[in-house]
DNA sequence: CTGTCAATAT
DNA sequence: CATATTGACA
């Protein structure tokens, strides 16, 4: 039945044959201009369909949404006509979204504890608009994640939690939904050939605007809740994801009965990287990088 | 300067 | 309250 369970690592090894096919990682996140325009808090809509944030393919058709520029911002003073770049402006808040963990994870477990620095893992993801400083938060917290699971998978103790090779949500929440490497959870032990050494490949670097998934939009917004439940309420009915379907609200008793191990919330697509090359590898490659 | 830990803000 | 952001330190 559960299949998932001892599949997830065997098409990972898959997955990770060469350096290559992570290249053509990209992602399309925020553009800054993009995310300040949308930032917009509206005083007088609090409820304007926030914009979808991740499209991984299938984009929809450009529709001009009617882009209402709100700039109440600024507290008095200041020059209001100048800032038009990105620059110095203070970026809303990025959404982890399981999609972009998952990059990260993938960039991580491709790289190897050794390299997983934030730096390089930013470069791999290739991720517009992500900063070494939202890497490097997130890389502790997953760090934590990982160790948090070392102790308690191994360990004896038995203490009352059980459950080990599930995981249990609740405490990790956006962690679970992707797959951690099995080399993640100890560093030195096991085998070491088991990876490959992987070189730091010539830095790559691509990235371009072709769909544009605008994710911004939530500054205060509690996340989790109504983050990215479903989007499909457009008047124009264009976009249905069918994936992006969080089950929260789930009252997790704490002990309860042996809760089962369906972990996992929903499906998130195993991979979308990954259709590309049943396809035919090439599309994301030739185009003009305009790398930063 | 880059990576990490801690504190703070939302 | 959890999560991301920011600051300070190594």
């Amino acid at each position: 039945m559960r299949e998932d369970d001892s599949t997830w690592f065997s098409k990972w090894e898959e997955e990770l044959p060469s350096p290559e096919e992570l290249m053509p990682l990209s992602q399309t996140l925020i553009t800054h201009d993009l995310a300040v325009a949308f930032d917009i808090r509206n005083p007088n809509s609090p409820q304007q369909p926030p914009p979808p944030p991740l499209l991984p393919l299938q984009t929809p058709s450009s529709q001009p949404n009617s882009a209402e520029f709100d700039s109440a911002e600024l507290g008095g003073g200041g020059g209001a006509t100048g800032d038009e770049p990105a620059r110095t402006l203070k970026r809303p808040r990025l959404v982890w979204t399981p999609q972009l963990h998952k990059r990260f994870v993938d960039a991580v477990a491709h790289l190897g504890i050794k390299n997983a620095v934030p730096k390089t893992i930013m470069q791999l993801m290739s991720v517009d608009g992500l900063t070494r400083e939202n890497v490097a938060s997130h890389l502790q917290k997953y760090r934590l994640y990982l160790k948090r699971m070392q102790g308690l998978s191994s360990g004896g103790g038995g203490a009352g939690g059980g459950l080990t090779g599930g995981g249990d949500p609740a405490t990790d929440h956006l962690f679970a939904s992707s797959p951690v490497p099995a080399h993640f959870l100890h560093p030195g032990r096991a085998n070491s050939d088991n990876f490959l050494p992987f070189v730091p490949v010539a830095a790559l670097q691509q990235h371009h605007h072709q769909m544009a998934a605008a994710a911004a939009g939530h500054q205060q917004l509690q996340t989790q809740y109504r983050q990215i439940g479903h989007f499909g309420s457009q008047p124009n009915g264009q976009f249905e994801h069918p994936f992006l379907s969080r089950q929260s609200q789930t009252v997790h008793h704490r002990i309860g009965a042996p809760v089962n191990n369906p972990v996992v919330p929903s499906s998130y697509v195993e991979d979308m990287e990954s259709a590309t090359a049943a396809n035919g590898r090439k599309v994301l490659t030739l185009f003009p990088t305009g790398d930063d």
